[in-house]
RNA sequence: GCCGCCGUAGCUUAGUUGGUAGAGCACUCGGCUGUUAACCGAGCGGUCGUAGGUUCAAAUCCUACCAGCGGCGCCA
């Protein structure tokens, strides 16, 4: 038994195969028939004819539907007609199921194929997808791994919040309820004091009523925390964490690149470092780009979109106005107004990828900044704890996995870039 | 939370000023020994999202409801 992919060479024209998956497409002339093949790794055309098979096996294989299931055994031959250069003349074939009607014929409306995504999930185009999404993910742990990071593990069921408060979804637990994370940085900065530098990737769920773009009620975060690691250092490691993911898809999803028509030239080029432009700075360069922006305004989707056409790497923009961010960021010391912060922007119009900095490592400091974000102390007495026993200063980030591939198979729409999309307004499948 | 849009056959859709629905694909049957989302011929397939209203007459006009899509804000 072989895949299709490792028959696929002249070492086997000529040869017995036996090979085994899903019918992509037929095609009938007669007493002749053509049936393109499906596996994991790629898709082969089949022949079947009369001249070697019997008349009521012909006529079982040449009426299949597509999808079917099935083994079959034959002669592969070196043939330039064939859609991928190899065709298999077959002698023998077993049936796994013969389908019922596809439901996905040629002519798909996207609301049909989000209803339809168990079997879409099927097609050419959302394989690749998935197999560079893999990548991403591997490429993601492994990088820190290489640097001695530990991956660690934290609850989703969680009873106080990262943000703010009405973007939790509840769940019922026990008598009581519970909140569903929307990040486990928290979590991330506890483990630092024992493992130092810290890895983890997990869903995070956000009850924004959503519509946008390049937004999902339940996404995938992949989070660092490092010890003693200031603001310019989290960014150092960053910016060779993008550039390792990209090229590593670069080296192992050529095919892939090139299936979904994504110039894999331009991803070649990504290489750290990236330019870190400080928010004021970044307001000024606006001016002339005719934007209408003014210092403490937030970058929106819009305005990320017209800055990012100008770059053709990731960017860094750091220093924003504290009242941009959340409590937890460190104020820079020469400029109190201003956070030792960092949002990575993706370039061709992307925009944020990543949100990260340096976190307040000051008791004090921390207590004042939630008081003035009307925050309960009570709550967070854990996170205030690692404060109080042997605080040093650290700095972490929050990366959108599904963002990243968006960006780098350069979709048009974060459905693409998950199997089974979770918005507002859909569960199923 | 705000703004906009759509719903006609299994899928993709046409339907003019209101006059009882037309096509392509899929499927079934027939033809074809080199097809490339094959092609040719025939057939099957519709409470026009639901409910109400206006009218001699509603897919078409009005109201409500249901379902979904796109964009903004928020963020990753």
């Amino acid at each position: 038994m072989s895949y299709i992919r490792d028959v696929l060479n002249e070492e086997h024209d000529g040869s017995a195969v036996h090979l085994r998956g899903w019918v992509y497409r037929t095609r009938s002339s007669g007493k002749l028939s053509f049936i393109v093949l499906r596996d994991s790794t790629g898709i082969i055309q089949l022949l079947a004819s009369t001249r070697k098979l019997q008349d009521d096996k012909y006529r079982e294989i040449s009426s299949l539907t597509i999808e079917s299931s099935l083994e079959v055994m034959g002669i592969l031959r070196k043939d330039d007609r064939a859609p991928t250069g190899y065709e298999v003349e077959i002698e023998d074939f077993k049936l796994y199921q013969r389908n019922e009607n596809y439901p996905i014929t040629k002519d798909q409306g996207e609301e049909f194929l989000l209803d339809n995504r168990h079997l879409w999930v099927r097609s050419r185009e959302f394989t690749a997808m998935m197999k560079v999404r893999s990548t991403v993910f591997k490429a993601f742990a492994d990088f820190y791994f290489k640097h001695g990071y530990y991956e660690v593990h934290t609850p989703f069921m969680v009873s106080t919040a990262a943000e703010g408060g009405s973007t939790l979804f509840k769940v019922p637990f026990f008598d009581e309820e519970v909140y569903l994370t929307q990040s486990s940085q928290f979590y991330l900065e506890t483990m630092i004091f024992s493992l130092e530098n810290v890895f983890t990737i997990a869903p995070s769920f956000r009850a924004e009523k959503s519509r946008t773009w390049r937004h999902l009620t339940e996404y995938w975060h992949g989070e660092v925390e490092a010890a003693w690691l200031h603001n310019e250092d989290m960014m150092q490691v960053e910016e060779q964490m993008i550039e390792y993911i990209v090229q590593e898809v670069v080296k192992n999803n050529t095919e892939e690149l090139n299936a979904l028509g994504r110039d894999v030239e331009f991803l070649k080029r990504i290489k750290a470092p990236f330019r870190r432009i400080r928010y004021a700075d970044l307001i000024k360069m606006t001016e002339s780009w005719g934007l209408g922006m003014k210092y403490g305004d937030d970058l929106g989707a819009d305005e990320e979109r017209a800055i990012m056409v100008h770059f053709d790497q990731p960017i860094f923009v750091t220093h924003y106005p504290s009242k941009l961010k959340t409590f937890y960021h460190m104020p820079d010391p020469d400029n109190p107004d201003e956070i030792l912060c960092h949002d990575m922007l993706a370039p061709e119009g992307y925009g944020e990828i990543v949100g990260g900095g340096e976190r307040i490592s000051d008791l004090n400091l921390l207590e004042k900044r939630m008081e003035d974000y009307g925050l309960n102390k009570d709550n967070y007495y854990w996170y205030l704890d690692l404060r109080r026993y042997g605080s040093v200063p650290h700095s972490g980030f929050g990366l959108g996995l599904d963002r990243l591939v968006l960006w780098i198979l350069h979709l048009d729409n974060i459905k693409e870039a998950i199997p089974y999309p979770r918005t507002i307004r859909r569960t199923k499948p």
